[in-house]
DNA sequence: GCCAACGTTGGC
DNA sequence: GCCAACGTTGGC
């Protein structure tokens, strides 16, 4: 069964524009364990939104997992779990963290109520929900 | 730049 | 094993 997820990335360290530019990226370095349980649980073709924090604040697309439960590289213990993504599809309209916040559907995912949370889950309704304020 | 929320660390 | 202190993250 597929899932959906939501990957947060600064766009100054790794933003959208560089995944395209890359072709396919592996998530990595990431440092919590809520957050590694979700990369664990990431199959082949499970679909995660692109949203990028502290600048944007917005969810710019979707990309999907490549190739999942690899070791972390950066991770010199091998303890970390990461996963590769190829990007997807653009969102014809970004979707702001200010409308998921406006929407009742929304008020209670994880990106909202576990704001430091680097990976977390999308609920099926959550994602179309989202989808369609994208414009998709 | 500030501060709230969360995770981790270390003393007991 | 508890909890206070500290560090980091991320929205504002």
């Amino acid at each position: 069964m597929a899932r959906y997820w939501l990957l947060k990335s600064e766009p100054y360290k790794y933003g959208w524009d560089d995944l395209i530019a890359e072709g396919e990226g592996v998530w990595d370095g990431v440092r919590n364990h809520r957050a590694k349980n979700n990369l664990a649980a990431m199959e082949v073709g499970d679909e995660a939104f692109f949203y990028h924090s502290r600048e944007g604040l917005e969810i710019v697309g979707i990309c999907e997992v490549s190739v999942a439960g690899i070791t972390d590289p950066t991770d010199p213990d091998g303890k970390w779990a990461a996963v590769k993504v190829k990007p997807k599809t653009k969102f014809p309209t970004p979707v702001t963290l200010k409308q998921i916040k406006a929407d009742p559907e929304l008020a209670d995912c994880e990106l909202v109520k576990l704001s430091r949370l680097s990976v977390a889950e999308i609920t099926p309704d959550e994602w179309l929900t989202i989808c369609a304020m994208a414009g998709l």
